[in-house]
DNA sequence: ATGGGGCTGCTTTTT
DNA sequence: GCAGCCCCAT
């Protein structure tokens, strides 16, 4: 090459180059390789999403220009030297002159971007259609889930998949239903196989592709070959209910490409690049249907960190993402080390923490940012001094350094520990917020309209036609509900079908009245359902189904039932305003697959409590670990068990790299589990970090007081019914005399703002205020913690 | 048909 | 310690 087209081809890169000056230079070579595989193995904190989203968009304008090296025709010195100049020429500029270098640009509807949640997927989309400026494109890339991008080829491709149109997914609730029935009927005692272990064997099977004629062949054992006769019957009562589950999805893709090559050239050829987030978490089947879609093209890139894998227990393996550049021998390996997001201590701590796993590709994170604070270790007496710690912590921060509520998240290895962290939270009168209860999707009366939805679309549903046909109670027993379900099976046809001719079966003409009627209502409805706009069509399923009428006879208990009903058809409507052709089933497959609208308001100024493993992907400018023992991180069933155990360490290095400022790591000298004291040892995940980067101090918290007697209390014997937290300068002043409010009244909350008392319950010399705020919903409060003022 | 009492078992979770 | 589930009693 001669030196001017030398001149050329650095000129143009330069360029490219300053349009992604933000990028760091390995992001940069991430963005520029577009063809072949590639490998990103993204640190914590390393703007792996910004590189995917970049990446995307790159080839999207551009092509493959950055690396190609055609020379353009009749290249001048002129124009080499004006290229090279440009390099002063503003950010605008140099965008104007870029499309002259565009090579081979994808369109967007070829582009394949796969995530794991929901909420990765909003969030790429949404960066998307942001840096593209061109709602259509981005709205045309094939960007989601595994699970919504399988469903659109089943979808299309239903028949070959072996479905029928209209099919339906069951979730976790209802695939346990379904297995406890298949187990009942092969006479299984679950004494004998527990529910969750057939779950899980034949979860892990589907992972593996494997059916149950392969399970059962394969099986050396009795239970094996229990489980496979569970697996085998549980596949039959799917398919004779047209439904699917979370699993079969991607495993039926899977087969579908693998058995109709037509359907998989048609995809394959398609997707010209694909990218996969968080690859360090997929299973077999998603790295088999990945593997399959990228054959023709070979332009894949995944992102992940093997660092980072905490989802083995679900059938995630490392080793796709371990093994990645032994499968493409060909991939570009590239490494983010550098991270924008904590302060070097933090990442000391966790680098020193993660070396103790064998088996990891190997990284080591650095970052710009100041070296920051050391890990603050804390010895506490028990639960109860640690979650006050933490309040107390919290409060003095807030107070002192001027620090927001929603700069704090408080971390678990399990849910358990957050049962005495509320508590104690509650009390304090600290605004905070829990994540994961029971959501609003898994409430009965949510999952009972839609069942009758769910059956509505696809007559064959049996666990939803079984969940709702005596709710309300239309005297369809037990007794006609098993004489259908035989009658059923013998005659191969669904449970429906047998209800709707209730009158040619003698044994059914007792119930035969109540059989017809609940027939004739789901018919009636499901012709319904064509004619009404869908918010209509609900609230008439919720009519005419009686189930209104049994919510408001159940009177006052059952009013949250009702809201809940009518907040259920607020979210259909907005599912029907935003859709372009809202039908029923689109509106189940999404409900099916789309958890609730994801109940963490980043913006709500609370103090945030959740696993470890929801936090991963998130960030918090301080994170408290509570529970950093011996026995819970990590857990007891790691103790023995080398695998487990470095899981458990991955884990650990999510929680501390969770942090941008500070961690607080916390054990304590004795605490309750499962009704028991324990007495566990410090987690060795403390003594795994270097004495050097921690600041390990034994805190001592002051005795609980009763506000009424003035009676000092040790956490473990105090009385029943009084288990406030005394912030310390609470101590120091003794309560003023203290303003008294009545339901109606108007007051102000220091954190929690404007509010209106609802009730005011005397207890002791204490009133429990239950105020309405403005902001933040109802909340409980005692007066003594609360210190409202009245407004105005 | 519904509820209460006793028994069990108990990491982590998205789709 | 507690929730969820099963079974039995009303």
């Amino acid at each position: 090459m001669n030196d001017l087209n030398l001149r050329y081809i650095n000129a143009k890169r330069a360029l490219f180059d300053r349009a992604n000056a933000k990028l760091n230079a390995k992001q940069r070579e991430a963005v520029y390789t577009v063809d072949g595989p590639v490998l990103v193995l993204a640190g914590a904190g390393s703007g792996k999403t910004t590189v995917l989203v970049r990446r995307i968009v790159q080839i999207i304008k551009y092509g493959n220009a950055y690396a190609d090296t055609r020379i353009p025709f009749g290249l001048t010195e002129d124009k080499v030297a004006s290229l090279e100049n440009a390099r002063s020429l503003s950010d605008a500029e140099i965008k104007e002159i870029l499309p002259e270098f565009i090579s081979d640009p994808c369109p967007p509807w070829r582009m394949l971007a796969i995530t794991f949640t929901n909420k990765a997927a909003a969030e790429i989309k949404q960066r998307l259609a942001a840096e593209l400026d061109d709602e259509d494109a981005a709205s045309s890339i094939w960007a989601g889930t595994f699970h919504s991008m399988c469903m659109r080829i089943l979808r299309v491709n239903a028949e070959a998949a072996g479905l029928k149109p209209g099919f339906s997914v069951y979730d976790t609730e209802d695939t346990k239903k379904a297995l406890k029935s298949a187990m009942k009927s092969l006479n299984i005692d679950e004494k004998m196989i527990p529910l969750k272990s057939v779950m899980n064997r034949i979860s892990r099977a589907k992972e593996k592709l494997k059916g149950p004629q392969a399970f059962i062949a394969e099986a050396d054992d009795y239970r094996e070959r229990q489980i496979g006769k569970i697996y085998e019957k549980y596949a039959d009562d799917l398919v004779a209910s047209n439904a699917l589950d979370f699993d079969d999805i991607i495993m039926k893709t899977v087969l579908l490409l693998k058995n109709y090559p037509a359907v998989l050239d048609k995809y394959a050829t398609q997707f010209r690049y694909i990218s996969v987030d968080e690859f360090q978490d997929t299973n077999e089947a998603q790295f088999a249907l990945v593997a399959l879609l990228s054959q023709k093209n070979r332009n894949i890139m995944v992102v992940g960190d093997d660092d980072q894998s905490i989802y083995r227990f679900r059938g995630a393996t490392v080793e796709n993402i371990l093994g990645f550049d032994k499968n493409y021998t060909d991939a570009k390996v590239i490494k983010l080390e550098q991270n924008y997001r904590s302060t070097q201590h933090i990442l000391d701590a966790a680098n020193s923490i993660i070396s103790n796993n064998n088996g990891r590709r190997g990284k080591t994170l650095w970052t710009d940012n100041v070296s920051g604070e050391k890990i603050y270790v804390r010895k506490l007496a028990n639960q109860d001094s640690e979650a006050r710690f933490i309040v107390e912590t919290i409060a003095r921060m807030v107070s002192r350094e001027g620090k927001s509520y929603r700069d704090f998240a408080v971390l678990y290895r399990t849910n358990v520990q957050s049962n005495a962290l509320q508590t104690v939270f509650a009390k304090s009168a600290m605004p905070y917020r829990v994540l994961g209860g029971v959501s609003f999707s898994e409430r009965k009366e949510i999952r009972d309209i839609v069942a009758y939805l769910q059956l509505i679309n696809n007559h064959s549903d049996k666990e939803r036609l079984l969940r709702i046909i005596n709710v309300p109670a239309r005297k369809i027993g037990d007794r006609t509900i098993d004489c259908i379900e035989q009658l059923a099976e013998e005659q191969g046809t669904d449970m429906f079908s047998i209800i709707e001719n209730a009158t040619k079966y003698p044994v059914l003409s007792r119930s035969c009245g109540s059989l017809l009627g609940f027939a004739s209502l789901i018919n009636s409805l499901t012709e319904l359902s064509d004619s009404l706009p869908l918010d209509r069509f609900v609230n008439e399923v919720i009519e005419r189904s009686g189930y209104r009428h049994m919510l408001i006879e159940g009177g006052e208990p059952e009013k949250e039932r009702l809201e809940n009903l009518e907040e259920f058809i607020s979210g259909v409507l907005e599912y029907q305003n935003r859709e372009e052709e809202p039908t029923l089933t689109g509106f189940l497959e999404e409900n099916a697959l789309v958890a609730d609208v994801d109940r963490y308001d980043e913006n709500a100024d609370a103090v945030v409590m959740m696993t470890v493993h929801s936090a991963k992907g998130l960030e918090f400018p301080i994170v408290f670990l509570p529970g950093m023992e011996e026995g819970i991180f990590p857990g007891n069933q790691a103790q023995f068990d080398n695998e487990e155990l470095e899981e458990e360490r991955r884990l650990a290095y999510v929680a501390v790299t969770r942090a941008r400022r500070a961690v607080y790591m916390l054990y304590t000298e004795s605490r309750m589990i499962y009704g028991r004291t324990v007495v566990y040892t410090p987690s060795r995940f403390i003594s795994e970090i270097p004495g050097e980067l921690k600041d390990e101090q034994t805190a001592h918290m002051a005795p609980y007081r009763s506000p009424q007697t003035g009676r000092v209390y040790y956490s473990e014997s105090k009385p029943a019914g009084d288990m406030t937290v005394r912030a310390k300068r609470d101590q120091q002043s003794a309560p003023a005399a203290r303003e008294k409010f009545e339901p109606g009244d108007i007051v102000e909350h220091f954190s929690f703002g404007r509010g209106e008392v609802i009730s005011a319950k005397p207890m002791g010399a204490d009133v429990l205020y239950e105020i309405m705020f403005d902001r933040v919903g109802t909340k409980k409060l005692m007066a003594t913690y609360a210190r409202l003022k009245r407004s105005q």
